[in-house]
DNA sequence: ACTTTTATTGTACAACTGTTCATTAAATTT
DNA sequence: AAATTTAATGAACAGTTGTACAATAAAAGT
């Protein structure tokens, strides 16, 4: 009755550790599968019975990344920061922490030769973290569309951390929320 | 005294125009080096005496379209546009006429499966255009740096050009100016 | 027109990719 | 414990990649 067959979760974990040993002396656009299996000692053919690309091994790393954003952004304040930017809480502000956690990560997911599809993920989940405040005044506002605004203010956040990955993370979580909040304070 | 080799204009333009072919059946990840000097009938090492990858050639449009960007944004109006969002007056705005111009291109830059370099460069041109604006009164501001400012602005703006592709471009440029206001105007 | 320069070509090579298929062996089920 | 299911393997194939080098041919300079 066990779920998935046990070979199975064999051959991920040493995909997984293989790909994990790689990353460390080269960037992800760099590592073939060829290679990976080689060093997971699993044929390259299982490889391909699981992933089509070396992305899709590595987008399984990102799912855990992206449940900490969610529980770094929820656990720390309960009270709701309103989407609205001029009212944006330092909840919000969670996510540098968590960025600077897992900064060797966003290092890979933010280097220009990887596809975007991490990048909209990401966006993708802080809009969703922003919408999940918004929803309660939503039919308040109803003028502007929930949509436009989640992606409005979601991206500009990215677009700090962008920045803040382009300065190699030099500064700390800490003062990059003072420069969110005085950006906000600002408008 | 022509400064470019005859050879390498006719072998460029070829490269380019095999592209451009291709690309109407295809997506770029998926267009070969191989494929595009077949068409081109130029040797495949003269492909690697000009560029490295598809990507590089591709590049090359995309100057002109950054190009096209900064005209569009600097034509239409003539005063200036401050980078404070509550303050940001229409010209910003041409932003998204020059997108809707050459969506096309941008259906290409916005994929998921292409490398972010190019998300990166036109979010520096859109950068540059702000702070543009916004240095003459840099000095009076002083206490957050231009930079995280910049950054902030400058992706929230392809924010919505994101959801906009998204969406497959089936607003009208005039409905996200107006959205852009509205998100502007409530902070 | 002739010479010089250099872009392009053709060929070759080792490595990677994506796919197929029969065989083997490891789990699961009974 | 035996039978069944199915994951993993190994081998093979055509195609792509990146690189190298000698031969060729097309521009540029004189």
């Amino acid at each position: 009755m066990g779920q998935i067959d046990l070979r199975v979760v064999k051959t991920k974990e040493a995909l997984h550790i293989a790909l994990l040993t790689l990353l460390k002396n080269k960037p992800l656009e760099a590592i073939s599968i060829s290679e990976i299996c080689r060093i997971a000692k699993v044929n390259r053919g299982t490889f391909y019975l699981h992933y089509a690309q070396v992305g899709d091994l590595f987008e399984e790393y990102f799912k855990e990344i992206m449940d900490d954003l969610a529980t770094s952004y929820h656990e720390p304040y309960r009270y709701v920061a309103k989407l609205n930017p001029r009212e944006l809480n330092p909840s919000t502000i969670r996510i540098f922490h968590h960025v600077e956690k897992y900064k060797d990560y966003y290092r890979i997911i933010l280097s220009k030769n990887v596809p975007l599809t991490y990048y909209y993920l990401l966006l993708e989940e802080v809009k969703n973290l922003l919408t999940g405040n918004l929803e309660k005044d939503y039919r308040k506002e109803g003028e502007i569309d929930l949509k436009w605004q989640a992606s409005y203010a979601a991206n500009a956040i990215l677009g700090l951390i962008i920045q803040w990955y382009q300065d190699d993370f030099e500064q700390k979580a800490n003062y990059l929320n003072e420069q969110l909040v005085k950006i906000l304070r600002l408008t």
